[in-house]
RNA sequence: GCCUCUGUAGCUCAGUUGGUAGAGCAGAGGACUGAAAAUCCUCGUGUCGUUGGUUCGAUUCCGACCGGAGGCA
């Protein structure tokens, strides 16, 4: 049986950082991070990236690993946090997985691998460029002829997916079918309880979100994110892709008032918050906990604890 | 007070030479395998401001009324 863990997952501005550190505290644990953007460095107010007082003295990993102008990646992340739960758990303790990032999450804990990428090739970027020549029904026409269960998958407008599924095939010489059907067979590396987070009203969440969207501008992300772009951080890489900080860069330059910037990042919050919770939908395991219009930590403390108690964590 | 424009989906608006209407955004649902806070797909019935009139039939034409915007005095 492979070792158990914890997962805490959710949409974001659910509580799951809160969560995550009182569980700690009472199960010996420490939180391993699973969020795309709280990876990058001097990006801490616009990712809601825990204070050293949130943490309240518990360990975390994943947090501050990269810096802002580096591409990272879901390989990258399964590596790394990999490491930081063996670590964990050699020293006999219970890892937190607590993070909104879905795709990280279940390539942790499925021990998916990822096919081969090579940083140094031009064939992505030239790919790219055919796509936007040629357009995508003449690369999926390309792509049938290797591959044939994925060009009937993929849309014509996926160029995203369209360009990795000829990557794949022309580095590899293996079809990204056949690899994702080979990764799927594999084991899981953890037996995961999970406990999901969400709110019983969405009216309730987006009036989180919007709150927090208000204290993230009272507490300087405008500043934040000039430093960044101070610092040399490009304004196309992937950590200004982030919600909270794309929407700055034209506020900096003068072109879009910071109210409409502020409206403009509640809104593309909540459309993420709805896409994770598509994600997070899909497992048939997750716990589910829901705050209800006034929440309840106790509660929620007290029904997940009944959850590690019934796992044996 | 008079004149002009305007009132159509939650919002911004198109449209119907009279046969009860459609886009963008918002919203909902879904997908996702080295960018994932990214990327992609699917979903549009609403007293066409109210009320009379003309008409086989009006949201569309005419009148009045009630909102809104602008102009003239």
């Amino acid at each position: 049986m492979p070792p158990k863990i914890l997962v805490i997952s959710g949409p974001t501005a659910s509580g799951k950082t809160a969560l995550a550190v009182e569980l700690a505290k009472r199960h010996n644990g420490e939180v391993v991070s699973a969020d795309s953007m709280q990876i990058y460095r001097h990006m801490d107010i616009g990712t809601a990236k825990p204070t050293p007082e949130e943490m309240g003295g518990v360990p975390h990993h994943m947090i501050d690993v990269a810096g802002p102008e580096e591409d990272f990646s879901a390989a990258r992340y399964v590596d790394m946090a990999a490491t930081c739960v063996e670590d964990v758990l050699s020293r006999g303790k219970l890892p937190i997985l607590a993070g909104g990032t879905g795709l990280y999450i279940d390539s942790l804990l499925s021990g998916r691998t990822f096919a081969a990428f090579d940083e140094a090739s031009p064939l992505r970027a030239e790919l790219e460029e055919r796509y936007v020549r040629e357009g995508g029904e003449a690369l999926l026409r390309e792509l049938a002829r290797v591959d044939p269960d994925a060009a009937a998958r993929l849309h014509p407008n996926d160029a995203k997916r369209i360009v990795r599924a000829l990557e794949v095939w022309l580095t590899t010489g293996r079809t990204i079918t056949r690899h994702n059907e080979e990764t799927k067979a594999l084991p899981p590396r953890y037996d995961a309880l999970t406990l999901t987070l969400d709110y019983e009203r969405r009216e309730d969440m987006w009036a989180r979100i919007d709150r927090r969207v208000d204290e993230m501008m009272e507490r300087g992300l405008v500043e934040e994110v000039r430093a960044l772009l101070d610092s040399g951080v490009p304004e196309r890489c992937t950590a200004m892709q982030a919600i909270g900080y794309k929407e700055l860069v034209p506020v900096i330059s003068g072109d879009a008032a910071a109210a409409d910037a502020a409206a403009q990042i509640k809104l593309r919050s909540r459309q993420y918050a709805k896409r994770q919770r598509t994600w997070f939908r899909h497992n048939p395991e997750a716990k589910w906990l829901l705050w209800g219009p006034v929440p309840n930590f106790a509660d929620v403390l007290q029904r997940s604890t009944a959850y590690l108690e019934e796992f044996g964590i």
